[in-house]
DNA sequence: GAAATTCATGTTAGCGATAACATACGTGAG
DNA sequence: CTCACGTATGTTATCGCTAACATGAATTTC
C-alpha cells in the first residue's frame, strides 16, 4: 500500500573495504578475541608475552578498534557533544576551549555541532548527538521553542545534559550563565555616570529579541536614573531568523549609521556584542566624527580584539572558559556519578573593563 | 602477570536508564521489529495502518533509533568529519558552512573536531572520528609530521578523505586549496608597484614556518623585482606549538612595534593574515604614524571585520565556502561512487582586495 | 483458473565488541 | 597432599539494528 523505496543504497557504487576487526587480530596473535580485548583495553591478566604478540599484530594489521560495536555493547561512548550556534564567534571559541580542557583530561572526546543560529538545525544537532549515543551535550545556543521542546523529552529519556547560557530550565539539567543582565546594567550604568543622558543600543528588535539580558540590564539602567526608553534609539537585530553570526559588524555598522542620521542623535551607544561595537566604532569614524569625544561607544564579551581597535574599546567581560569547564564538570557528574541529581546552578559575575571608547559627555 | 585494573569503571554509580529500543516499539504495536525498521526508515512496505499504529507508538515512547547499532550492522554512519585547527578562525567558519551545504542536503551529519594547531591533538581527532567510523574525513589543518603519517595509515585502510589546504598528498585523498603562494606574490607586487622598496612580513618564523605558501610568494615577489630579503623584516610566529588563533592580534601587535624600533624601519608591511594586520594597524596608531601614508599594510583572507577597520584593510580573498563545498563534494564521491578512484586536485585563485590601508610610497 | 506479480509481513543471522562466567594451571598455605 | 587463591586464558550470550531470504495473501495476467 505504501511504497517507499530507498533510492540512497542504490547509488553506492564500491563498498568500503572491510576493516580489520578483533577476530582477525586474534586468529594472527593465536588467542581469543576476548584476549585480544584485553590487551586493546588495558583490562585483565595478559601474560606480557601474550600482550606484545598480539600488539605487534595490531600495529602489523594498523588495527583501529571498531567504536560503534564498543559503545553498542558497552552503553557509553565516551563522546561528548557540543551544540553552538556560532562557529565564528570567539565567545563559541572559548567556551569550546574550556570544555575541552575539562574533558580530555577525562578521556572523553568532544565532537561539536553547529546551528548557526537556526531553530531547526539546532533541534538536528540534538538529534543527532542523540542517535550517535553521545554520553551527554553541553548545548549552548540560545533558547527557540522548539529546541527547548526537545531538549526537554531528550532530558526526560535520560541523556545527561548541561546547558550554558540559555534560557531554558528543566529539573535535570545543569545550567551554567553569566549574569548579563547585571552586566548590562554596569555598561549603562556606566556610561550615564559619565552624564549621558541619550544613550543608544544596537542590536535588538523590538518585536523579537527582547529576552535579551544584556539589553534588560540597559532598560533597568535607564529606568533607574529616571531615563526614558526611546524607541527610536534601539537599532538593528531586524532582518531573517538566519542571520549568520560574522555579520555582526554589518549590523553595528548599519545600525550606527542609522542612529547618525538622527535629528536627536544619542551621545552613546551600547552594542550588544563587540563585534557590533567595532561596526559601529567605523560608522562612527567614517562620519567624520570622534570617539568618545562626539559619541561613547560600549560593546559586550571582551574578545580579544576589543583592546587591539583604535580606540580601544570599553566592554564587559565575562569568565566564558570558566563556563565551559563548569559545565563540563558539571556534565560529567551527572554522567559518572548520579544522573537524577537535582539540577546545580552557577551564575558567573560579569566585570566592566573600561578603555579609550567611553568618556565623560560634553 | 600484567595486571591492569581498569579504574574509571568502578566510578560509574547509576546506569544510563536502559533507552527505548525497536523490540519494545515492535511489542507495542504488535509487530516485529523489522516492521518498525521499514517505518522507521520508510524502506519496503508496510500498510498505512500499520505504519500508523507504529509511528503512533513511537511517538509516545519518545523512541530514537540508536545509530550504533544501526551504523555497525549498515557498516555506514552517515557521518562526516572536519578537523581544524582553530574554531575561532573565520576561515574555518566559512570552511564549514560550506562543508555543511552540501553534506546537509544528501542527509549526512558533521561533526567537527578542533585541533587547537597542536600535532598531538590533530591525531587524535582523526583517530576518534575513525574509531567512531565516521563514513569520511575533511582535514583542514596544517600539516605536521605525525598528523601526515596517521592520516596516510587510514587513508591506505580505506577511510575516505578530502584535504583543504594540506600540504600532504596520497594518491587516494583529494585535495582542494587556494593559491596562497600567487596570493602572497599578488599582495607583495601590489605594495612594490607602489614605490615600496622595504617592505616587511609579520608572522612567520624564520627558523619554522618556512611553508608557509603565502610567504613563498612574498619572497618570490621580492626576488623577482631584485630587492633583497632582509631578515630583520621578518618577525613574529615564534613561541610554541601551542599558539592560540586568538592571539594573532597579539602577534600583529608585537611584530609591527618591533619593526617600528628599527633603525631603518618598513614603508610597508605584508601580514600574514587579517587579524595579524589589524594588530599591526593597531601598534602603528598607537606609535603616532598614519596609514598608509607612513606605513602601508596588507593582510591576507578578506574576514569580514577587514572592510570594518579604519582604515580598511587591503587584503587577499580566498574563495573560502566554495572550497568547503567542493571538498565535500570530492569526499561523497569518493564514499558513494569510488573510493578507489584517483587523486582529485583543485586550486583556487585569490583575488587581491585594495582598500585604504595601501598607497604609494612617499 | 493456474501462474506470475505485487503487497505485507515474518524469520534468521550477524555487524564487532565485551561482560560475565567458566576453565585450567601454577603456587604457597596449612 | 589438598585447598585456596592468583594468573591466564577461553566460551557464551548479548548490545540494537537491518540485509537477505522466506512466507503467505491479494491481485493481476494470459
Amino acid at each position: 500500500m505504501h511504497v517507499i523505496v530507498n533510492l540512497y543504497s542504490m547509488s553506492v557504487k564500491k563498498q568500503a573495504k572491510r576493516q580489520v576487526t578483533l577476530a582477525d587480530i586474534a586468529t594472527l596473535a593465536a588467542v581469543t578475541p576476548m584476549t585480544v580485548s584485553r590487551v586493546i583495553n588495558a583490562s585483565g591478566y595478559v601474560r606480557v608475552e601474550t600482550r606484545e604478540r598480539v600488539l605487534r599484530v595490531v600495529r602489523e594489521m594498523n588495527y583501529r578498534r571498531n567504536g560503534l560495536a564498543r559503545g553498542l555493547k558497552r552503553q557509553r561512548t565516551e563522546t561528548i557533544g557540543l551544540v553552538i550556534g556560532d562557529i565564528a564567534n570567539p565567545f563559541s571559541a572559548e567556551l569550546s576551549r574550556g570544555v575541552r580542557e575539562v574533558l580530555e583530561k577525562r578521556g572523553y572526546t568532544l565532537f561539536i555541532c553547529v546551528s548557526e543560529h537556526s531553530a531547526k538545525e539546532d533541534v538536528q544537532a540534538f538529534e543527532s548527538l542523540a542517535d550517535h549515543r553521545a554520553d551527554g551535550l553541553i548545548v549552548a545556543t540560545r533558547s527557540c521553542k522548539s529546541g527547548d521542546e526537545r531538549l526537554r523529552e531528550l532530558i526526560d529519556s535520560g541523556i545527561p545534559v548541561s546547558l550554558i547560557g540559555r534560557d531554558f530550565r528543566h529539573p535535570h539539567a545543569d545550567l551554567v550563565s553569566a549574569d548579563n543582565l547585571k552586566g548590562g546594567y554596569e555598561a549603562t550604568k556606566h556610561l550615564i555616570d559619565l552624564g549621558h543622558e541619550r544613550i543608544g543600543f544596537i542590536g535588538v528588535s523590538l518585536t523579537k529579541s527582547l529576552g535579551l539580558r544584556r539589553f534588560q540590564g540597559y532598560q533597568e539602567a535607564l529606568n533607574e536614573h529616571r531615563l526614558t526608553l526611546d524607541e527610536s534609539l534601539i537599532v538593528g537585530g531586524g532582518g531573517s531568523d538566519q542571520m549568520p553570526g560574522y555579520s555582526t559588524e554589518e549590523m553595528g555598522f548599519a545600525g550606527m549609521t542609522k542612529l547618525l542620521r538622527l535629528k536627536k542623535r544619542p551621545t552613546a551607544v551600547f552594542a550588544r556584542n563587540d563585534f557590533t561595537a567595532i561596526g559601529a566604532l567605523n560608522a562612527i569614524k567614517q562620519a567624520g566624527l570622534r570617539i568618545p569625544e562626539d559619541i561613547a561607544v560600549a560593546g559586550y564579551d571582551d574578545i580579544p580584539l576589543a583592546s587591539h581597535v583604535a580606540p580601544t574599546l570599553t566592554t564587559v567581560r565575562q569568565p566564558t572558559r570558566e563556563q565551559g569547564r563548569l559545565a563540563a564538570r558539571f556534565l560529567l557528574r551527572r554522567i559518572e556519578e548520579d544522573r537524577e541529581r537535582p539540577r546545580e546552578e552557577k551564575t558567573f559575575d560579569c566585570e566592566l573593563i573600561v578603555r579609550q571608547s567611553t568618556a565623560p559627555a560634553k
